[in-house]
RNA sequence: GGGGAGAUUCCCGAGUGGCCAAAGGGAACAGACUGUAAAUCUGUCGCGGAAUGCUUCGCAGGUUCGAAUCCUGCUCUCCCCA
């Protein structure tokens, strides 16, 4: 079966394979790819965003170097910006109706977006298109005429949809035009091959269906699976805190990493780093049989990740200062500085609660008190215990304050 | 259009006149342990310079010494029938 294809085809699908859920139709990308060989045309590898949380992080990154992939094999990355079915706000993997953005919010988002891509992408192969360009140029009989395409059942077999179904959720009725919305973007720019995530499964499938419905030859559908967050158990997001982003701050972003539970080492090398895959096993296997300490296996990945996002030498900075930190104890060498002022003091004294308040270490007084009881709060190292205990405003000038294992702050008056 | 069910603190979900700031679970936070992983144990988890204090149980009124619980109207959701 496979001898079908030359072998430089099968050798690209077998790179482009690496870490994906799968292809439709199994042999999709060998014969896109040996067609674009064949004829020296690029693919047109369509992904669409939903310009809703212009926020870039390691879980989205997946998906965007896997597009990178695609441009360094010659081919052309087609980015939809959803301004238009941002309207409608996608409904997959909610459990909820999403709010409708305003048009202003969308182009804010949009900008964002653009310039994060570039971390990643290669521009001179992007194209960005904006979907009101065909969407909203579509009238409500050509509404009806795609809409008449595809039946309810279809869509309510949606994991999402009949999920929401099933739990007597409100599903609005405008929400099922999302998929046509999203299948009709991939036969306004002639998608070759859409990739997303499995999450997006129906919507990608749907545009195979409506290419075929008018005429064009059907997208080959690239699945991606949804990373797994730092909590181990939803997928990364914005929203849940669970995420890496892809511009933080290096030492943020080690830290972030080296608190990623061990089972979900393997998922990150693989979709997050360029690490041979043989390589990945050797070096789990050696954590695994305690050759190794695990932990020294993580940092590895910790470096690979934010090599890629900064450069390897800060890597090395972070790792060495993570283990300066965590392993060693020390105080980190950088941290925020809290201003305070009379306006904080009583008769020249702060009250301890007052003081975590004003740091952001707690929200209220109510909550610092907890704290303290807790004995999760260090002064210069000490650790208090006296709820309300004060100190002149002017001695606390310099002094360290450290809340629970990872938060500090160095004070100034 | 008709009939029925429901809206509780971040989430799920108990609570049907006082013992309710409201059970239980989850999440989160803190402590112990540790590789700042996982697992486990413990504690906290409306606000609060803490008080027999204040504000909560979809929204607005009402009954009552007293309401998340009863009554009226409103908003929203789900189910069944048409």
């Amino acid at each position: 079966m496979d001898t079908e294809f030359p072998q430089e085809v099968r050798i690209q699908a077998e790179q482009l394979r690496r870490g994906t859920l799968g292809v439709v139709p199994e042999h999709g990308l060998e014969e896109k790819l040996a067609r674009a060989r064949r004829t020296g045309k690029p693919l047109r590898i369509k992904l669409g965003l939903d310009p809703t949380a212009p926020d870039i992080h390691l879980g989205f990154a997946v998906v965007l170097r896997k597009l990178r992939q695609f441009q360094d094999l010659g081919h052309q990355v087609v980015i939809i910006i959803g301004d238009y079915t941002a309207l409608i706000g996608d409904p997959s993997g909610r459990s909820a109706t999403r709010p409708m953005l305003s048009p202003e919010a969308v182009q804010d988002n949009a900008r964002t977006y653009v310039d994060q891509l570039a971390r990643i992408l290669d521009r001179d192969r992007t194209e960005v298109r904006f979907n009101s360009e065909w969407l909203g140029k579509l009238d409500f009989a050509q509404v009806i005429q795609l809409a008449s395409r595809m039946t309810v059942a279809q869509v309510l077999q949606r994991e999402d949809f009949a999920d929401r179904y099933a739990r007597h959720q409100p599903i609005s009725l405008h929400e099922l035009l999302y998929p046509l919305a999203q299948a009709y973007d991939s036969v306004a720019i002639e998608a070759d091959i859409e990739m997303g995530g499995q999450d997006q499964t129906f919507n990608i499938l749907a545009g195979r269906d409506l290419q075929r419905e008018m005429g064009q030859e059907p997208q080959a559908a690239l699945f991606m699976p949804l990373l797994v967050g730092l909590d181990g158990v939803k997928k990364m997001s914005k929203s849940l805190g669970n995420y890496v982003g892809i511009a933080e701050p290096p030492d943020t972003m080690f830290a972030k990493l080296m608190s990623l539970p061990d089972a979900l080492m393997r998922d990150y090398f693989v979709l997050c780093t360029d690490l041979p895959v043989p390589e990945i096993d050797a070096l789990l296997q050696q954590a695994g049989s305690g050759a190794v300490n695990p932990r020294d296996v993580k940092r590895r990945l910790a470096r690979e990740i934010v090599a890629l996002y900064h450069s390897a030498a800060i890597a090395d900075r972070a790792d060495a200062e993570w283990m300066r930190v965590h392993s060693a104890g020390e105080l980190p060498s950088e941290m925020p500085e809290v201003l305070l002022t009379t306006e904080h003091a009583r008769e020249g004294n702060v009250w301890i609660c007052r003081l975590l308040v004003v740091a952001g270490m707690a929200r209220g007084t109510g909550e610092a008190r907890r704290l303290i009881e807790q004995g999760a709060v260090l002064l210069n190292g000490t650790r208090q215990t006296d709820v309300n205990v004060e100190f002149p405003l002017h001695a606390l000038n310099g002094t360290v304050l450290q809340v629970g294992p990872k938060r500090y702050a160095r004070l100034k008056t």
